[in-house]
RNA sequence: GGAGAGAUGGGUGAGUGGCCGAUACCAGCAGUUUGCUAAACUGCCGUACCUCUAAAGGGUACCGAGGGUUCGAAUCCCUCUCUCUCCGCCA
């Protein structure tokens, strides 16, 4: 969320944010954070000085008690009957406009970097770039949820949807044979390269208890989409942006151990209640899928360098995997709640003729810190010995679902018997022991 | 699932109603001295909010969390959470 002292003191900057995210009722919310967060400085104020008053009292009390001065004490009891009221008092005020405040903060999105472009939808993302050949299909060439049928185990699909129907539910697929291979070749591929990058590698506990939710700001808005087990108060997680995250939770980092580089391979689950259409069929939105992902934990001066690094990576394993692609720098509208800055890695899938989704890499500045109290001790500046708020980061270094079916799609050809094969991208060859899918 | 123990500052660990924001040791930082794969000594060494300032300073809170008793709580009472040990089960 964002820092209190900050809304008071740059009220304009902070206006002005929210109006490129067409956060409504800007001004009214923020002059209502600043009134509240005024209220609660005067009565903290007033609160501490009654304590002080009750201090020293109650001092007085100890020595007149053993002084055996009757007569002062009762002097005293009634100086601290009317402290206590006035703390009681305070106390109370306080008790009620500090939820008020949270409350409110909680509500108010990030801040977007000053290159965040205007806009309300998905339509006003920037382009950055695009990068390959947008390939041209044999005629016939099918999307993926057709394709994959036949290329299992002994002609059966070679991701069952109607078997993790069975099992679990819709959203669930079963990956067999080589289709679960594959998977396992682009966890590996996708480790090693960040390992390569510099990033350490992590298995976080893919379930996450409340406090966790609240520090990367899952909760308390997006509670709906996360998968909660009740009896144990423990959610999924929806991304290992979650679990590694928070490993920084409350923690002062000294100086020297940063940049922090982390990644990891997790399953991610999703309820994505409320989606529905064309656009969620096949792989395109599961409840379950696999992804490898990458966070940082950098000083605020190189934030934004690290955040080129990430996008950087992000495209290079794109390129490797022969993928056209194309990056986006989401508007103001589209961007999450958290982020400052966000790029979206998209891949076009020749099948179905649309750019899917790939990965997204995001800079949370303070926004993430600030709930998780994630700071490092200035060494060498004017604030010397202060403690400071760190950027967060991270980004999909990649999704697997979207990533198999455009690999699916694109590379489909038609064999000399004139059947549909599939052939599988050099770099992983070594990484699944197979060049083609037949 | 059953039984028991515990939660104190980076770590270990004292502290059972006022002299405790907290002893001691270790780790860390600065310095002195000797001199050399280091030792000794001295000082410093938590976080947050508020206030003030050029800087220093001042106030308050925090001993797992929340409540209660009391003029006064790390310390007494209640509730909750978590951790550990043993038994059971088990990859």
């Amino acid at each position: 969320m964002l820092q209190k002292t900050f809304n008071r003191e740059n009220r304009e900057l902070t206006l002005a944010g929210l109006r490129k995210r067409n956060f409504p009722n800007a001004e009214a919310v923020i002059d209502e954070v600043i009134s509240i967060d005024t209220s609660i400085r005067y009565s903290q104020d007033q609160r501490d000085q009654a304590r002080a008053n009750l201090k020293q009292l109650s001092n007085r009390f100890h020595t007149s008690t053993r002084a055996g001065d009757i007569a002062g004490l009762q002097g005293i009891k009634s100086e601290i009957e009317a402290q206590q009221l006035r703390l009681k008092f305070y106390e109370v005020e306080l008790d009620r406009l500090e939820p008020n405040l949270n409350n409110l903060l909680y509500t108010i999105p990030n801040l977007p970097h000053s290159s965040v472009p205007a806009g309300r939808s998905a339509d006003d993302n920037e382009v950055v770039l695009e990068h390959g050949e947008i390939p041209v299909l044999h005629e016939g060439a099918k999307p993926h949820w057709e394709l994959i049928q036949g290329f299992g185990p002994n002609g059966t699909a070679l991701i069952d949807f109607e078997l993790g129907n069975k099992i679990a539910g819709a959203g669930f697929p079963v990956y067999r044979g080589k289709g679960a291979r594959i998977q396992r070749a682009m966890i590996n591929f996708f480790l090693d390269r960040a390992l390569e990058a510099g990033y350490m590698e992590v298995q976080p506990p893919i379930v996450i208890n409340e406090a966790s939710g609240f520090g990367t700001g899952q909760l308390p808005d997006k509670e709906g989409q996360m998968y909660y087990a009740t009896e144990d108060k423990l959610y999924l997680i929806p991304t290992a942006e979650v679990p590694i995250t928070n490993l920084y939770r409350d923690v002062i980092v000294a100086d020297g151990d940063l940049p922090i580089k982390n990644t990891g391979y997790t399953p991610c689950f999703r309820r994505e209640a409320g989606s529905w259409g064309a656009h969620v069929r096949g792989l395109n939105r599961l409840h379950q899928f696999d992804k490898v992902e990458l966070v940082r934990i950098e000083k605020p001066e190189n934030s934004y360098a690290a955040l080129e690094e990430m996008s950087l990576h992000v495209q290079k394993l794109l390129q490797e995997l022969e993928l056209p692609y194309r990056v986006l720098r989401l508007c103001g509208g589209d961007m999450g709640f958290t982020s400052a800055l966000t790029y979206d890695m998209e891949v076009w899938s020749a099948a179905q003729g649309r750019w899917l989704e790939v990965s997204s890499v995001s800079n949370f500045e303070t926004y993430q810190a600030n709930r998780l109290k994630l700071r490092y001790r200035v060494e060498r500046s004017a604030v010397a010995g202060k403690t400071q708020l760190l950027h967060t980061l991270n980004g999909s270094a990649l999704a697997l679902p979207r990533i198999l079916a455009s690999i699916l799609e694109n590379n489909q050809f038609l064999t000399e018997e004139g059947k549909i094969a599939i052939r599988v991208p050099k770099v992983l060859v070594s990484y699944c022991g197979f060049e083609v899918f037949d």
